[in-house]
DNA sequence: ACAGATGTTGATGT
DNA sequence: TACATCAACATCTG
């Protein structure tokens, strides 16, 4: 699922996949386009079609921007800018295509480039496509969301200091509004990178783990960049699973060998008993 | 057949 | 205030 790699892996193939002039937009999913970042499609712009075609025919990318999981596309076109934000929900994603491919159910907004198709994908319809003024855009990226989790990673005082209360460390370190960028699968691969059971309230976490912890984020998330020449794939989607825990309830821990634990109250977290304390 | 899980986020409730 | 739970949606699994 779109986590932080992934939203950057899709910033990078749009700037690789799209260098010059958008020619058109079409839009198969009007409710795609959001008055306001929301998972709801009812969320929809009465014009949407026309503020998407606004916004794409005949547009240039100036710059993608990203924080957290949200991407912050500038077009131009003449001297105009113009601002969108992107979100990819649960199974948002972009994929390129060539022209004579015809868009299946679940592409939302189809954008051609000379031969070049991209399409925005999701099925859940949980992403969406909000138009905002450009000189808004950095303020309503980082809107209720605290610092990015790579670009801006926290030390282990701050992260302590942002994550004291009574909630368990996994859940902490999956609010936005914490840090920016993490959800419940690098969240999991976090956690066993720094030897730290999901449980563990914040009061409990040793200086020593907190030190771990502002190491690891920014590493596990650089670890699974994916570069734009490879066809983004969502590494849990299909093939080999690329992780040390999440999904490997009952292997061996890479670690300590003891099997890998699912746990059943807060759902599909999985660690190692034997190593995560 | 159908209840439950999936996993993100704004809205709602305690 | 802070935290927990729900609703939105589509698909898959047992």
């Amino acid at each position: 699922m779109p986590e932080l790699p992934e939203v950057e892996s899709a910033r990078r193939a749009l700037l690789a996949w799209l260098p010059g002039r958008i020619d058109a937009v079409t839009v198969l999913d009007p409710a795609v386009v959001r008055s306001k970042l929301s998972t709801r499609p009812a969320d929809a712009l009465a014009d949407g079609v026309d503020v998407a075609r606004g916004l794409f025919d005949g547009a240039t990318t100036a710059r993608i921007l990203r924080h957290g999981k949200r991407l912050g596309w500038v077009l131009r076109r003449g001297r105009v800018e113009r601002a969108v934000l992107l979100h990819f929900g649960m199974t948002g994603r972009v994929v390129r295509r060539s022209a004579t491919d015809e868009p299946g159910a679940g592409v939302r907004l189809a954008l051609a480039a000379g031969d070049t198709r991209v399409w925005f994908e999701d099925r859940r319809r949980f992403g969406c496509v909000v138009p905002v003024r450009p000189a808004d855009l950095d303020a309503r990226l980082r809107e209720g969301h605290g610092p990015d989790a790579l670009d801006e990673p926290l030390d282990a005082a701050t992260l302590r200091e942002r994550a004291l209360g009574r909630r368990a460390i996994k859940d902490v370190l999956m609010d936005q509004a914490v840090l920016a960028g993490l959800g419940n699968i690098h969240v999991v691969e976090v956690l066993w990178r720094a030897r730290l059971h999901p449980d563990t309230l914040p009061n409990d976490v040793p200086p020593a783990a907190w030190k771990r912890l502002a190491k690891e984020i920014p590493a596990q998330l650089a670890d699974f960049i994916e570069q734009p020449d490879n066809e983004i794939t969502y590494v849990n989607l299909g093939g080999e699973n690329p992780f040390k825990v999440y999904g490997r309830e009952g292997e061996p821990c890479p670690r300590c060998g003891t099997p890998i634990t699912r746990s059943a109250r807060s759902r599909s977290t999985y660690f190692c008993s034997g190593c995560q304390a």
